[in-house]
RNA sequence: GGGUUGGUAGCUCAAUGGUAGAGCAGUUGCCUUUUAAGCAAUUGGUUCCGGGUUCGAGUCCCGGCCAACCCA
C-alpha cells in the first residue's frame, strides 16, 4: 500500500476531483459549507413508502454516493448512510439543467444530502425522485471497485475507513461489538454492578503475570507501566464497600502480535462480593445466554471451518488434572518427577523449555494438548495453585485452587476465581511470586487487604476473544477496528 | 524471532528473462425507470525499496520494508 503523500496529490483521479471542487467554490458554493440535515435514514425513508406515489409523502436523506449511473436525460444514483442505501433518481426534466449537469458531475464517494418524493422503480425498487440535493463533502479520492470492494488485509487495517464503506460484513461485525458490550453492561446493571474506572497509568503493574509497557511520567521523575489488569483495583473498592462492581476498558500487554493476540485488549472485570467462583459461573453463563438471546438471536456459532458452537444447554465442567490425565493418557501423570514430565512432554512432540519448572511443564501441555480441543464451552476447574497467587486455596486439595477457566474455541475466555481475601496469605503468595523483587509487591494493595475484603468471587472476561468466538471471526484483528500493525 | 507465500494502474487481478495488460473507477460522446446498467472512444505505471546477474529483469539472485498463514 502507498502511504497518502504529496505526489500522491498528483495522480489524475485526484486532480479531476480537486477541478470540480475549484469550479464549485468558482461559482460560489463550498461544499465543505453547506448545511444539510435529513429527516430520516436510508431504511426509514423506504420504510414511508406507500403503494401509490402521492400518499408517500417527502422524505430527506443524506449519505454517501456509493452508485452514480447515468442515463441520458436521467440518473440513478444509492447513497450509503448508517442504516443502509437508498437509490436517488434525477431527472433533467424536473431539477433544470444546471442542477441536473452539476449532479452528473457527483463522484462516487461524494456526501449528499437529497430531498424528494418516494416511488417504486420497475424492478420494485423504493427510491427517492429528487426535488432538491446538496452536496456536503467532496470525496478526491477514489473508493475501492464497487464489485470487489476491498479486500487487501493491510488496507483493511490500515484504513478501516474505507473497509467500512465498502465491507457490510466488516460494518456489521462491530455493531455486533458495540450490541454485545452494551448488553454487558445492561446485564451486569441490572444485578446491581457499579461500572467503575481503574488507573491505566500504574507505578506497580500487577494482578497478572505480564511484561508491561513503560511509560514516563516527566513531573514525577518516575517510569510509570499501563496497565496489565485491573484486579488490584477493584479489589480495593470492594474494601471500601462497593461490593459489587465491574469495569470494561483497555489492558496493555509488552507482548508479540498474533492471531489471538493483541498488546492492546479490552477485559471485562467483575467482582461480587459474598459469593465465590460457583457464583461467577452462573453469572458467566447466564450473560452468555443474554447476549445469545438479546444480540445473535441464537445459542448457536459457527466457527469459519463449520464447526457449532452450542452455547445453550449444560455446560461441560472438567477438573484441570483430568483433562491433562486425559491428553498424556498417562493416569499417574502428576506422580512423575520435573524431569520425567519434562521428557514424557517432548516424546509427545511439544517443545519445552528445559528451564520451566514443574507446573510449568504440565501447563504447556494444557495449553497445547488440552485448550485447542475445548471448542464447546468447558468449564475448567482446579487449577494448581502456582498458576494464580490471587485465589483462595481448594479446601480439601492444598495444591489447586478454587478458580475456573472458561474455555470455548479452543481458547480461554473467562478466568474466575474465589478471591483471595486473607492478608497474610496473600502476602506470602506475593513473595512466592516476586522472590527478591521486593519493589513489585504492590504494599497499598496488601494493606487494604488487611483492612478486611469481603469473601468474593471474581472474572475476568477478555472480550475481544469472547467476539471472535461470537461473531465467528478468524483473526482479533478483525474485532478490533484499529489493531495494532508493525 | 523462524518458515512459507505474496507486494504490478485509485481498486480487483493478468503478464515463458524479450514492446507492462484487462475489468471496474476516471475522461469524452450516445442513452428518460437503471440494478455490477449498456454502447463507442480514451487517460492513467518509480511493477514495494536498494543492490546484483544479464545484450535485456515485473519475472532470476542478495539485502531491506510491509502483509497473510504456520511455528515459537
Amino acid at each position: 500500500m502507498s502511504e497518502p503523500s504529496t505526489s500522491d496529490n498528483t495522480h489524475d483521479l485526484y486532480a479531476v476531483r480537486l477541478g470540480k471542487l475549484e469550479t464549485m467554490r468558482a461559482g460560489g458554493f463550498d461544499p465543505f459549507r453547506a448545511v444539510f440535515e435529513p429527516a430520516q435514514t436510508s431504511a426509514q425513508a423506504v420504510a414511508l413508502y406507500r403503494d401509490d406515489e402521492e400518499n408517500s409523502g417527502t422524505v430527506t436523506v443524506a449519505g454517501r454516493l456509493m452508485a452514480h449511473r447515468v442515463m441520458g436525460k436521467s440518473i440513478f444514483a444509492k447513497i450509503q448512510d448508517r442504516a443502509g442505501q437508498i437509490q436517488l433518481y434525477a431527472r433533467r426534466e424536473e431539477l433544470g439543467d444546471d442542477v441536473f449537469a452539476a449532479f452528473k458531475k457527483l463522484d462516487i464517494g461524494d456526501i449528499l444530502g437529497a430531498g424528494g418524493t418516494l416511488f417504486k422503480t420497475r424492478t420494485g425498487e423504493v427510491t427517492v425522485r429528487i426535488k432538491e440535493y446538496r452536496l456536503l463533502a467532496k470525496s478526491l479520492r477514489p473508493l475501492p471497485e464497487k464489485w470487489h470492494g476491498l479486500t487487501d488485509s493491510e488496507a483493511i487495517y490500515r484504513q478501516r475507513y474505507l473497509d467500512l464503506v465498502m465491507n457490510p460484513a466488516s460494518r456489521e461485525r462491530f455493531r455486533t461489538r458495540s450490541r454485545i458490550i452494551g448488553c454487558i453492561r445492561r446485564f451486569l446493571e441490572e444485578r446491581d454492578f457499579l461500572e467503575v474506572e481503574s488507573p491505566v497509568l500504574q507505578a506497580v503493574p500487577g494482578g497478572a503475570a505480564a511484561r508491561p509497557f513503560v511509560t514516563h511520567y516527566q513531573a514525577l521523575g518516575k517510569d510509570f507501566y499501563l496497565r496489565i489488569a485491573l484486579e488490584l483495583y477493584l479489589k480495593r473498592l470492594l474494601v471500601g464497600g462497593f461490593d459489587r462492581v465491574f469495569e470494561i476498558g483497555k489492558n496493555f500487554r509488552n507482548e508479540g502480535l498474533s492471531r489471538r493476540h493483541n498488546p492492546e485488549f479490552t477485559m471485562l472485570e467483575v467482582y461480587q462480593a459474598y459469593t465465590d467462583f460457583r457464583g461467577m459461573m452462573r453469572l458467566v453463563y447466564d450473560m452468555i445466554q443474554r447476549i445469545c438471546d438479546e444480540v445473535l438471536g441464537a445459542k448457536d456459532v459457527e466457527r469459519p471451518d463449520g464447526t457449532v458452537i452450542h452455547l445453550g444447554g449444560e455446560w461441560r465442567e472438567a477438573k484441570y488434572k483430568d483433562l491433562v490425565r486425559e491428553a498424556t493418557g498417562d493416569p499417574d501423570w502428576f506422580s512423575h518427577s520435573r524431569d520425567e514430565k519434562l521428557e514424557k512432554a517432548r516424546a509427545m512432540g511439544i517443545e519445552v523449555d528445559a528451564a520451566l519448572e514443574d507446573h510449568e511443564i504440565t501447563n504447556d501441555v494444557f495449553e497445547k494438548r488440552v485448550e485447542p480441543t475445548l471448542i464447546q464451552p468447558t468449564f475448567v476447574t482446579h487449577l494448581p495453585k502456582e498458576l494464580c497467587p490471587l485465589a483462595k486455596i481448594t479446601e480439601d486439595d492444598p495444591t489447586t485452587i478454587d478458580v475456573f477457566e472458561l474455555c470455548i474455541n479452543g481458547q480461554e475466555i473467562a478466568p474466575a476465581y474465589s478471591e483471595q481475601n486473607d492478608p497474610l496469605v496473600q502476602r506470602e503468595m506475593f513473595e512466592a511470586q516476586v522472590g527478591d523483587d521486593i519493589q513489585k509487591m504492590d504494599e497499598d494493595f496488601l494493606t487494604a487487604l488487611e483492612h478486611g475484603m469481603p469473601p468474593a468471587g471474581g472474572i475476568g472476561v477478555g472480550i475481544d476473544r469472547l467476539l471472535i468466538m461470537l461473531t465467528g471471526a478468524e483473526n482479533i484483528r478483525d474485532v478490533i477496528l484499529f489493531p495494532q500493525l508493525r
